[in-house]
DNA sequence: GTTAAAAATGCAATAAAATGGCAAAAAGGA
DNA sequence: TCCTTTTTGCCATTTTATTGCATTTTTAAC
């Protein structure tokens, strides 16, 4: 997706198109796997040249959130990780119990349960807990 | 499931049979909904007489994890959540975006996703995000 | 292009959740 | 009961995230 893209979708959005807010969704965009608001400061740490404040990654990826162009995933380590909503959806993650990596897998997303009265489901996430296989091939399990 | 099941079941797991580690996997194991560690204090707090630091729950819970007694879940919110591992199994989680409310659903465990080569799939969870009775009842969306 | 209002950012401080080190206390077998 | 090992409590520290406020940037109007 082009920058001029997702420019449009910030603006759509209703929000103003900041350096910050386009440098982390085209960071999140670019990356095939979630990531955390400090692995999003690590990539616009290397590869451009002003690299906003911790701060600003936190409140630029939480609007992104609200405003429905970034979700947050369901995770088991400390840190939360964010993957860009976009149309390829339907899929899975992976996560290693041991190094905390978080992949997508393609799976198709399972029926919904039935809920208990009042409730409503807005998405449905499957996570898939293991180890992957840089963890597997080293030693101590 | 009674004290003395669950002092064997820490004992076989080759663990000695601490006041703490009882009092939390009793606690869990109560609780009709996974909770924080700090919810397991506060419950210890509220039922026991001595009530253990919260360094030392935490441990215990670890231990607990590690020892396959207890379970992490994979939260949306920042504190994580335990269950204890029981029998009925085969259920999902249903967590409320707005109060992070954490509860289970009856629902089957989906098929597993083709892994990439190399990796080991060990759990698979399904979670529901979305709003439960009471903060949907409630206003602002 | 200026300019002014609104929105976003940077910085410092603070909060929340979890972990590590070490001496004191408790478990469990002899 | 005594001894060894494991666990606990307390304090300090780390990691992750949030808040307050002055400054800067964005954007729309001129």
């Amino acid at each position: 997706m082009t920058d001029p893209d997702l420019s449009r979708r910030i603006r759509d959005a209703g929000g103003r198109v900041t350096t910050a807010r386009l440098a982390v969704l085209r960071c999140l965009a670019d990356a095939d796997e979630p990531l955390t608001p400090d692995e999003v400061l690590e990539h616009l740490a290397r590869n451009s040249d002003h690299v906003p404040d911790r701060v600003t990654i936190y409140r630029a990826i939480d609007w992104l959130a609200v405003h429905g162009l970034v979700r947050r995933l369901a995770t088991v380590g400390r840190a939360a990780r964010y993957e860009p909503v976009e149309d390829r959806e339907a899929h899975a993650h992976f996560q290693c119990r041991r190094c905390a990596q978080t992949r997508c897998l393609p799976a198709p997303t399972p029926p919904l349960p039935p809920l208990p009265p009042g409730y409503a489901a807005e998405r449905i996430e499957l996570v898939i807990h293991g180890l992957c296989a840089a963890c597997r091939a080293g030693d101590t399990p």
